[in-house]
DNA sequence: ATCCAGGTAG
DNA sequence: CTACCCGGAT
């Protein structure tokens, strides 16, 4: 799989270290990844800024809070009420199995599985608190990188679609190919591409960083022609 | 003024 | 499958 390799150091020469993830800690980094679901980063953002003011970016605070007082600080990273009890929820859980250190010391998969049964945390949070936050060489497999890498070329369209099928293969094919840091940085690169050319509609194919090693070569137009191979994933 | 993107639970 | 919800884009 030489692709990855070459996508990785174009990606990485184009638009540097993306300094993923932007926390100051395990546990603010933890907080930051249920914030962020299904909405972007920036709205996640002030929300944790309302935490912090709060003196609540402590998952020992936040254990003992009541989802209610949490939903109004969280408000901007939308659906409040469902992300506030989802904090409480995982600050207890993770608290009362030892903190992050004790969840860090397990294996990879065991500390996924751990964090799969917490409300709140399914496939997504849960590989990008283990990479991030426990520093485990894992790969997130979320939206983003699933269309980059699927129209790029390197997962294959059978893989695209769900997130575990995706994961499954991008686990086997960049086994071993480097650390909590390489999978988070990969990670990062992949969501930057995502958002800014390799759009779900209309994709600015022609200032991609990635065009050089893409599949769909120069085909900026793209979403004229019928909308691509890959439309969305439910099948 | 409407549309949309995003992950998890039910 | 739908509910949950925001802010940003159109």
């Amino acid at each position: 799989m030489p692709e990855v390799e070459a996508l990785y150091a174009l990606l990485l020469d184009r638009l540097g270290p993306q300094g993923w993830w932007p926390a100051e800690t395990a546990e603010e980094m933890i907080v930051g990844a249920v914030l962020t679901q299904a909405v972007a980063w920036h709205n996640a953002c002030r929300a944790i800024m309302e935490l912090r003011r709060a003196g609540l970016l402590r998952l020992d605070a936040l254990a003992v809070c009541d989802a209610s007082q949490l939903a109004p600080l969280v408000r901007s990273a939308g659906y409040f009420n469902v992300k506030a009890r989802k904090l409480v929820a995982l600050a207890r859980h993770i608290t009362a199995v030892g903190g992050v250190p004790a969840l860090a010391a397990l294996p990879a998969a065991e500390a996924r599985a751990e964090l799969l049964g917490v409300y709140g945390v399914g496939p997504e949070t849960a590989d990008a608190i283990v990479c991030y936050a426990l520093g485990k060489p894992v790969m997130v497999a979320d939206a983003y990188a699933r269309r980059v890498l699927g129209r790029v070329g390197i997962l294959p369209q059978a893989q695209q679609a769900s997130y575990a099928s995706a994961r499954q293969w991008l686990m086997q094919a960049l086994d071993g190919r480097g650390d909590a840091a390489w999978f988070g940085e990969f990670h990062a690169l992949l969501v930057a591409v995502g958002k800014h050319w390799c759009r779900p509609t209309e994709p600015r194919c022609v200032e991609c960083p990635a065009l050089r090693i893409c599949a769909q070569g120069c085909r900026a137009e793209w979403e004229k022609q019928g909308d691509g191979p890959d439309r969305h994933g439910a099948s």
